[in-house]
DNA sequence: GTGAAAGCGCTAACAG
DNA sequence: CTGTTAGCGCTTTCAC
């Protein structure tokens, strides 16, 4: 850039923002004092503390907390990894997690991680980088690298979503497996025979739906059809599997028991089937998996699985903080979250 | 603490996380060397960049851009608050706008801030205490000390979701009063002469119904009925909404015309007429908003507004990195995101 | 209860 | 292309 004769070096910037010594000076004390009127106010006067904060008001002084994290090592933020919040379960999980750690001072910083198409590792890195306080990550699948560098962050982790046989810190899931042998068992004691299933191409969802198929063959059922579609799930996506699958269906009478992964491939299921006038509970028995609302307020509404999201979301908080604050005995840092069959009219 | 005559001061730490000067002792390098082929890799020699990745890989180096952040006084991440991502505008705004910010080297820190249970304030206090590089926040309507703390942050700063004569600086909505007039006006030109409304309590979704009402009024129709639900909107309050309003639709034979705040409710709304015998298009019909893909697969697939979330989404990462980058002249910074009436088989 | 000094881990700015 | 110096704004630690 060609020089013009008259100088102009970087123009002064507008205002830089106010720091800690602004308000420092303009109430007359010490910058420290400052900082103890807004991280523990109990050790300075009220008399002092009131200065203070007449200052902070008067200069609208937001705290910089990027450096009062790599002084203090703390940021008092989380990290929260989740593959999509639109799963009600990962939707409460979040929710509550994020309010109970704010309660206790600490930020959630959510990333959608999706299913597959984003570098994980990557993710991590730049995550793990802004120095969290804890981890919470769905899934306890993890590559070679993110395991290392998860582990080497030596922060309190909590995995969610899945049970694994070596967590890396924490753990609050549920079996995936089990779920699908307890629906299938409630299948069975209703007297089914014959089964399909329609499920996301996720691990998660696959473990749930080959799960309950096997155990049905086990049981001397018949499998019809299972049908796998691209996660994440959609309504759609279950139209278009439950259209393939009903020419295998046609001409029984005894009703098809049908698993499906998730209560929208569930609901798409239903609506296809309707749709060439095959009736739930008469001509097909479905179940879903999440207990969206759709599951509790279409027509009919139909049975899935709903697991404690925000049960689990406290419980992750619960151990976070637990490790965070340092009291009580380290926590045993594994939960099983309990899920439940919810019976509607559709079995 | 009593000493016990050992002398143990503080143990030495496992081992503190790797830092830049640990790389650049093993590369045999100067520290500001590995930045450099951390951050401009362009400025290093392919020699000299072989030997620190070298060490970067055998160390696990994990940069950490808290300080990073506080030396550059750039945090290179961008705040995000939208009050739920379980609208699908919403979610393809925020999903559009952190992929395209990621792939520029920005993270997207997202949090909800829900339907008023949370203390707006303090949240864009702990937010902007990290400071963000940039802002992304939805709905123009802030409170006076929210607005000053957002000025004073001297960010780039753009509103979704709303349009306003005030922005604060940059703008990427639409008119919701448009929209309530748009769905008037396509009910009106279909003959209609009775109508109902169904909304969620939020400002913008009452604009959109309000203007509604008044547009079809004005042209001459009957206000049959406007149910309000409290935000967020779900199918069940639909259901209810509905439900109420159906006494008074008795005994009509020209279709109502209904218009709900959200697809939600509009489904919810179907479901419940449909309960009584009462079929879209025929006795009702129904215009919902949002174009979530219930709204397609759900039967009968119902007409709704669609909005293009995803389309805003980029353009408010492109007028943030505009203003980030610096390049070009400064965006004029007002965007109005196209929306459009998806007929399907309801009207 | 308050203050002064030192430094968190990194990068801007300026040499060489 | 590489290194040196001097902070970023706060909190830790230790004095008073």
């Amino acid at each position: 850039m060609p020089s013009d004769g008259s100088g102009p070096k970087p123009i002064e910037r507008p205002r830089m923002p106010v720091k800690i010594t602004d308000v420092a000076t303009l109430a007359g004390v010490a910058p420290m004092t400052v900082s103890r009127v807004i991280n523990t106010p109990d050790r300075v006067s009220p008399a002092t503390a009131a200065k203070v904060r007449v200052a902070i008001d008067r200069l609208g002084y937001v705290p910089n907390l990027i450096a009062g994290g790599l002084s203090s090592r703390r940021s008092r933020m989380v990290a929260a990894v989740v593959p999509t919040i639109a799963h009600p379960m990962f939707a409460d999980v979040v929710q509550t997690f994020s309010d109970a750690m704010r309660v206790a001072g600490y930020e959630v910083m959510l990333s959608l991680s999706g299913y597959g198409a984003i570098d994980k590792e990557a993710l991590l890195r730049t995550l793990l980088g802004r120095r969290p306080d804890a981890l919470l990550i769905a899934g306890a699948a993890h590559t070679p690298g993110a395991f290392q560098m998860i582990s080497e962050a030596h922060i309190p982790v909590v995995e969610i979503w899945d049970v694994s046989n070596h967590p890396i810190d924490m753990l609050v899931g549920f079996d995936h497996e089990e779920v699908g042998r307890d629906v299938a068992r409630f299948f069975l004691a209703k007297g089914h025979k014959r089964f399909a299933t329609i499920s996301a191409d996720d691990p998660r969802a696959l473990q749930r739906t080959r799960t309950f198929a096997e155990t049905m063959r086990r049981a001397g059922c018949i499998g019809m059809g299972e049908a796998t579609v691209k996660a994440p799930s959609t309504i759609t996506a279950g139209r278009r599997a439950m259209a393939d699958l009903l020419p295998a269906l046609a001409g029984d009478t005894a009703p098809l028991a049908l698993f499906c992964s998730s209560d929208l491939l569930a609901f798409g299921a239903l609506v296809e089937a309707g749709l060439l006038g095959l009736r739930s509970p008469e001509h097909l028995s479905v179940c879903g998996f999440g207990n969206f609302e759709l599951s509790a307020a279409s027509e009919p509404a139909f049975t899935t699985v709903s697991v404690e999201g925000a049960e689990a979301g406290q419980i992750a908080a619960g151990f976070v903080l637990q490790r965070l604050t340092g009291n009580g005995p380290r926590p045993e840092g594994r939960w099983h979250v309990p899920f439940r069959i919810v019976e509607r009219r559709t079995t």
